[in-house]
DNA sequence: GCGTGCGTTCCGCTGTGCGAGACGATGACG
DNA sequence: CGTCATCGTCTCGCACAGCGGAACGCACGC
């Protein structure tokens, strides 16, 4: 019973303003009578509202959303650095947190000038092909990037890298630079620097991004703004980056 | 069982990292056996999470929760006037929406040398002693203030209005001016301006505001500037205020 | 060792949840 | 207008899903 009302909860979609008992029936596979009965339940506890035959999710929930330690704690200690760096770029800003082999991302501070971004607060990408996710597959425990390569990777645009080779190859460069970059591998038209962000454990627990144009994002300009809120986020978080393996050839950094 | 498992999210609270079964089974009077099967079954969906002995609030409800209408469609909105109010006030900007006899704050920008404010984006306050509630009370059906009185007026600090009268005569001139104050009657030492936001029904659908100390806050400064961020708001919204009553002697606004 | 509290499992039983079908309302179309 | 399709709501027999007291092993403090 519990699964079916989540199931009706899972059919509700981003950017719909009220969907129909017939329309839910018909998304979820929950009988009609059944799907009408559980959303009077949800109904009157607030998780969904009704306004003559449309229903949509309910306050309640949004509520309960809010109260999740692991995006309320790191939204929290994010916000006046997210806003900084916002401040400093006039470009997208986001904050993700990793989950299974996509991410979700907690924060989104648009841009006026923005592209048409597919990310959405509270919504999901594939880690594989978005810098977020890069970033925090880099700096991640090897079975999340084994999970990823698992569940096999799949081309969204002509830039997706979907071999598992040239990925990790590109993860490695990611962990020498402490930086990863996206160039049209989630959506045309699309750039990205991103930066891992450390919790206690010194894994990355999150990630934050700048996210422009492609043909006008300076990476390089942006680069180390990116970087420097994610370390001193990192550091606010009890956090920092993992030491660099000794025989690193990579540029010195003090 | 539906209305159980609710029961359950319901007992976990703000700030909390985790909770164990057994506290869980005291909140919510769930048997400790029945508590741990459903717990099982919305760790399964995402809509808790497991740590040891340990159970938090899942990012799945996070999720769930950034799909609700009635904070997305606003929050989309609003976010850029929220934003330059912030940063023409460097004070703490307030969103929020009514629910029942309460406020839900739908947003809250803190201000780094803000108060300690009881408020929490995703939290609830009485509206009758909030300026945000007192806004939506004075420019919202009727209803909706019989179910304020109806429910009774407590005292919350040594200034909280717990007359009918004196409230309903504060609404009163709360609708001549456009505007409400709110001094030290939700929480001591705190001050507020808040303004209505307007939706195309022409009730006030949110309400957004300035809070700070009450001893520092000049109300008659910032007090422009959250009536432009409302009205402007609500003109994106497709409201706008409703007329004036003919017979007002209000100030003139032309 | 003993006592307390914890989370987990068991299993008989009953009452809750289920949904095919029926029904009235609504809207589109000829 | 009549017909058809779709909608949301309700019914009710029944079976099985949900229930939770009790038991158990583990951890911790005295």
């Amino acid at each position: 019973m519990l699964g079916r009302a989540f199931t009706l909860l899972g059919a509700f979609r981003p950017g719909e303003a009220e969907v129909t008992l017939a329309e839910l029936t018909r998304r979820s596979g929950v009988p009609k009578p059944t799907a009408h009965r559980l959303l009077g339940e949800l109904e009157e506890w607030g998780a969904v509202e009704r306004n003559g035959r449309g229903y949509r999710l309910g306050l309640r929930l949004f509520e309960l959303g809010q109260l999740v330690p692991r995006q309320r704690e790191l939204q929290e200690t994010a916000a006046p650095f997210l806003a900084d760096l916002f401040e400093a770029t006039r470009e997208t800003v986001h904050l993700a947190v990793p989950d299974g082999v996509e991410v979700v991302y907690v924060q989104k501070l648009p841009a006026s000038s923005a592209p048409e971004i597919p990310s959405r607060q509270g919504g999901r990408m594939p880690a594989y092909c978005t810098g977020l996710g890069k970033a925090l597959l880099a700096f991640g425990p090897p079975a999340r990037l084994q999970a990823v390569l698992d569940a096999g990777l799949v081309r969204r645009t002509p830039r997706t890298v979907v071999a598992p080779g040239l990925l990790s190859a590109e993860l490695a460069e990611i962990r020498r630079r402490g930086l990863a970059e996206e160039h049209e591998e989630s959506a045309v038209g699309i750039a990205c620097v991103a930066a891992p962000v450390f919790g206690p454990g010194g894994d990355a627990v999150a990630a934050l991004s700048i996210t422009g144009w492609s043909n006008r994002l300076h990476t390089a300009r942006v680069a180390p703004a990116v970087q420097t809120a994610a370390l001193a986020l990192s550091r606010a978080l009890g956090g920092r980056p993992p030491r660099r393996a000794p025989g690193n050839s990579g540029r010195t950094r003090s």
